[in-house]
Order: structure tokens, then sequence, then C-alpha cells
RNA sequence: GGGCGUGUAGCACAGCUGGAUAAUGCAUCGGCCUCCUAAGCCGAAGAUCGCGGGUUCGAAUCCUGCCGCGCCCGCCA
């Protein structure tokens, strides 16, 4: 609607120049309305009561009157102090469907690198961890609908306690040890046997467990320890040896996130700013600041209460022997990235609230920018916190199986006629997608709670909602291209020739793109998503309303919009991530 | 104790850079398959917007105090 706002404002504007009141920002006062039955573009006037001495009803009366007529609003009316501008749903249907592919994307574009996921590898994928993935997965697709030159990016945590662990576990353990400390826990799905990110973590839980063991503890705790203290140092042999405990572990979460359709450009190691020199650089040079401190022991910090931190105002980057702290590699990690890219976003949980402000403030006193970052909060199950070495979690790859199977069971009963290898196909897209969508539909900073019922609902509200209406207008496609007839231009035909139907879904596209820009600005996701279901909703309503196949006549006009929106509901599935079925 | 976030119908959630009757889904109740896929459509009922004060012509939205919940406050990552 900001092509219909671009009509509606300079007609306002000559008015309100007319009465005296031309200076108020009125393009920031003309929004949206809020319900359909007001219209389209609503202006309170109750902000040029004062200006003009008159009551807000009687301004936007003697408005209602100044207002010429204009091809592209169907009214424009006062209410209760509010001016309302309903936009001609035949200039609605001639702009949309005269709209090129590049008026739809940014005439600005950006290159983006936005750091996602990026979870340590020490076990498989589990929906703990998912949001932070299929959030910054989305947002990687919707800024590359937005036209943005995006680069996701995975950043490796290589060097730490964690994958000290792992690595300390496999080689110090046997598989019958592991299983023996495990007994009491539920045993490795047998599916899941063969990926090593499965395996490995059993490794890792056993060890967690043993760091525990009053009579082991202190010798494992130091060699860990030295493990680390070698990393941080940039021991190489150390480095490969962690890497080779890893790297199998982190293929098999890939692949996992593969099926959900996540997928990186850039995989960065958090060790390469250690080995290539730039951490000791960066620590160098934050020795020379002014709010550089230094503790007893020979420790760093910088004191960030100076630049405005509350709380502890002490921010270490150095250790007493002095080494590195993952927040210092973190710092040198995004100087770099800021030689990648000029725009720089990262996801991360809300745990990593201080920590992303330090890191912030520092690069700020290095003068450089700092990223944006789009904190979200945790998935919990309804027993409480998830955690990988307290082992109670829902693996990724056990959830995206459970929906595979829920949502084969519905096609079977839906589509009996469906052979088996459709009905895996479909079923898989069904269930992947309603998993993100489950996700990326609430609002990132809102706690949220894993519940099975939710995460594989295939109702109005969820992806195969707004996948249906989709292959609604897929099979109509089809339809129409079986008659086979010859190419006409499409007339637009007067606007109260069109039903009302049909007057919901060109609203409908036509809000799509300021959506979108919105969503991409403000890395809100959820936006998108809940315009997503608002297109298949009006598209059900046109579908129910303008038939377009009788026979063997095609009303070519609906036609015409109901092939835009299949276009654009394909649009909005794949820039969700959701698989834009032709049938299911 | 301090910092940040959150609290909206039975449940889940949108709206939060102030504006009209607080949107949507689930669940509940009623209606629609000789008609382009009913994973759909239409309708009903359901909300002291956590509680108290303040600012404003106008507050779910801004300020403030309290209460509940979450996260953080490591020379861990």
């Amino acid at each position: 609607m900001d092509r219909f706002k671009t009509h509606v404002l300079p007609l306002i504007q000559d008015q309100l120049i007319e009465l005296g009141a031309g200076h108020l920002p009125l393009s920031r006062m003309l929004t949206a309305s809020r319900e359909a039955d007001q219209g389209d573009l609503s202006l309170p006037c109750f902000g040029f009561a004062k200006v003009l001495g008159q009551s807000p009803a009687a301004i936007a009366d003697s408005l209602a009157a100044a207002i010429p007529p204009h091809e592209a609003v169907a009214s424009v009316r006062a209410v209760n102090g509010y001016l309302n501008f309903t936009a001609a749903a035949d200039w609605m249907a001639a702009s949309l469907l005269q709209q090129s592919q590049e008026q739809f994307t940014t005439d600005q574009p950006r290159t983006v690198l936005i750091e996602h996921t990026s979870a340590n590898p020490n076990g498989p994928f589990h929906v703990g961890r998912a949001r932070n993935a299929i959030l910054g997965d989305t947002l990687v697709r919707l800024n590359r609908l937005w036209g943005n030159n995006v680069t996701a990016e995975y950043y490796v945590d290589d060097m730490g306690k964690q994958v000290a662990v792992l690595a300390w576990a496999l080689a110090e353990l046997t598989p019958e040890r592991v299983e023996a400390i495990l007994e009491e826990r539920e045993p490795v799905n047998a599916q899941w046997a063969h990926k090593a990110d499965h395996q490995r973590v059993r490794f890792y839980q056993a060890a967690q467990i043993l760091r525990q063991d009053e009579e082991v503890k202190n010798s494992i705790e130091e060699a860990i320890g030295s493990l680390v203290h070698a990393s941080e140092h940039g021991d190489e042999n150390v480095l490969d040896a962690f890497q080779a405990a890893y790297q199998p572990v982190l293929d098999g979460m890939l692949e996992t996130l593969a099926r959900l359709g996540i997928n990186f450009e850039r995989f960065t190691k958090e060790s390469t700013f250690v080995t290539n020199g730039d951490v000791a650089e960066l620590m160098e040079t934050l020795q020379g600041l002014e709010i550089h401190g230094e503790a007893e022991n020979g420790a760093h910090f910088l004191d960030l209460g100076a630049r405005g931190l509350k709380g502890k105002t002490e921010f270490f980057y150095r250790r007493g022997d002095g080494s590195s702290l993952y927040a210092t590699r973190d710092i040198a990690y995004h100087r770099w990235k800021w030689q990648q890219s000029n725009a720089l976003v990262n996801v991360l949980g809300e745990d990593h609230k201080l920590q992303a402000k330090q890191v912030g403030l520092t690069l700020e006193e290095l003068n450089e920018r700092r990223p944006e970052v789009v904190f979200y909060s945790f998935i919990k199950l309804p027993e409480g916190k998830m955690s990988t070495r307290r082992g109670n979690v829902v693996f990724m790859d056990d959830l995206l199986e459970e929906a595979q199977a829920q949502a084969a069971t519905v096609v079977r009963e839906l589509r009996p006629e469906y052979h088996e290898e459709d009905v895996i196909r479909i079923a898989e897209a069904v269930g992947t997608s309603a998993v993100r969508f489950n996700i990326i539909k609430v609002s990132p900073e809102k706690g949220f709670t894993f519940r099975w019922e939710d995460a594989l609902t295939f109702e109005a509200g969820s992806a195969p909602f707004a996948m249906y209406s989709h292959t609604r207008a897929c099979s109509i496609s089809a339809k129409v291209a079986k008659i086979g007839r010859p190419q006409q231009p499409v007339t637009v035909p007067s606007s109260d020739e069109i039903p009302e139907g049909m007057r919901s879904l060109l609203r409908a596209l036509c809000t799509q793109r300021d959506v979108l820009a919105k969503a991409v600005e403000e890395h809100r996701p959820h936006l998108f998503a809940e315009h997503l279901l608002q297109l298949a909703n009006a598209y059900n309503a046109f579908y129910r309303d303008c038939p377009i196949v009788d026979g063997d006549t095609v009303n070519e006009f609906y036609f015409a919009v109901s092939e835009l929106a299949r276009e654009r509901l394909q649009l909005g599935l794949t820039g969700l991530g959701l698989e834009p079925l032709q049938n299911m």
C-alpha cells in the first residue's frame, strides 16, 4: 500500500496547506487502517484540532469534501474525526498486474553478512537450538527476497571447553565404558545410530558425568584444562585433534539443518583469529585504550562503565596467563567480518545479551560499528530447559521424523489415491515446513515452550494452510493450461464489478511488499509469516467467490489475479523456507 | 541485590515509534462437499490488555511503583 500512499499524500497535503496546517508531519500521521471496513489508509485529525481551532470531526469533514477525485481512490470518508481512504479495486488490480519483478525488490540493495546458528559442535541439533537456525535462515531468505546480497555464515567454536571435553572423551573412553556410564539414560535411537553426531554425543555426555565424579574429576579437569590452554595458545596438534573430534558431529548437525532447507555459504573457525595473530594484535591495541585496566594477577580488562555499561562494568579480555577469552576472539572475528561486508547481522540467544553489549561497546571504542543483533528467547520443554549435557532434549532428527510420519498419516487419509512415494514426498515437505513455521511465526523475544501438538498442527494458522492455498492456485493453473485457449490481453473491469472476495486478496497482494520491507529492516520475520497467512486466507475467499473455469471458458481477469497470487504465495512460502508444493 | 526481556479470551499468539469496535489460530457451539483439492469456507460465543499511580484531547502501547515468569551479572563458552 506504499504506492497507494504516494498517490494519496499529495491530495491531502494540498488541502492542509490551504487550511494552514501544511507544516505537520503528514506522512507519519497517515497510516494503514486498522480494520478492513475502515479503508486502507487513515488520517487521524486530532492533531490538527489545536492548530486549526476546529474539532477533529469538522476538519475530517471539510477535508473529505475538498479532496479531489483520483483514479486510485475509491472513497474518502470522514468518520469520528478520522479521514479514511479506500483504494480502488480496479486500480489495485491494474497496478499489481503491471508490476515487474524489479519493482518488488529494493532499489537500494545492501550486502549483508548474517551469522546464525553457530552452535557448539558437541551433539545432535536439538529443538532448543532450532530457533536460532530457523530465525537466521529466514532472515537470510527474506533479505534475498528483498534483493539484498547475503552471505550466511556459521562461526565454528572449535577451541572451547565443550570441544575439549568431546575430544578428551573420544580419546580416553571406550564405547563400552560410555554406555555403562549412560545406562540410566535412554539408548541411542537406532534410526540415528549411523550418524556421528548421535554417536559422539554419548561420549560427551559420559564425560560430563565423570566430571562430577569425586574420584576422577580432578585428573579429568586437569587434562581438559591443559587441552583448552593449548588450544587458546594456538597449538596446532591440539586444534587438529579437536577438529577430528567435532567435524563429524558438525557434519551430522548440518545434515539435519539441510533437511530443514538451512544451508551456509561459509564456515569460519574461531581458532583462525588466534593462529593468524589477529587476537594478539587486538589485545595489544586494547591495552593502549584509555579505559584499559589491569588486575593484580596480570589479567586485562576494559572499564566499560565509562561508556555507559551498567552492572558489572569490568570487561575482561585477557587472562592472567596472557591467553584470550571467547569475547576477545569474538571482537577479532567482528573486525574481520567488517572487512567482508557493510552490514552485519547476528542471531543470538538472550543469554548473550551482556556479552554482545561488551563486544559492541569495544568495537565502538576501536572506531568500528557494532553489528545489528537479533536476540531470541529460549525454547523450553514443558518439563523445563533443554540441555545436551543432561540429556533432556528433543532432537531435531526425531522431531522431523515424527512430523513427516504424522503428515503422511494425514495425506493417506485425505488422498487415498496417492502413490506411497508421493505421500512421502508431500509428507516430508509438509512436516518440515510445519516445524519451521511453528517457530518463525512467534516473535523472537517471546518465550517459547515446545509442544508436539503445536509443532504438528496442519490446520489454519500453520504452514500447510498457506501451502494448501498455493496448491489450489496451482491446480487452477494446470486446469487452465489443459483447456488451451488463444492468448488474449486482460482487461480490468470497473471496481463495482470486482467481487468482495477479490478485494481482500488485492489488498493482501498490495501490502506484501510493505510487510517484507519492514520484516527485513527490523529483522522481524514473524510479520511476514503473519502476512502470508493473511494472503492465503484472502486467496481462499477469492477461490470461493470468483470461479475461474466454467466448462471450457476461462475468466481471464480472475485467472490473471489467481496467477499473480500463485506467484506471490510461492514467493512468500519460499521466503520463509516452506516448500511450495503443486499438490498435497 | 543489580541489568535486560516478558505478562493480552480456557490455551497459544498479533498489535507496543500513542489514535476508532484489541486481530488471528486452537479448543467450544451451529451451518456448508452433485460445484476449480473440505489440510477449506461461513457464523456464534469468549478479553477488568498482570495490579496501582501518572502524562495526554486520547494509553494494551509512553513514564513510574509493585507482583509473576525468563535470561544474564565467570580471568567459562
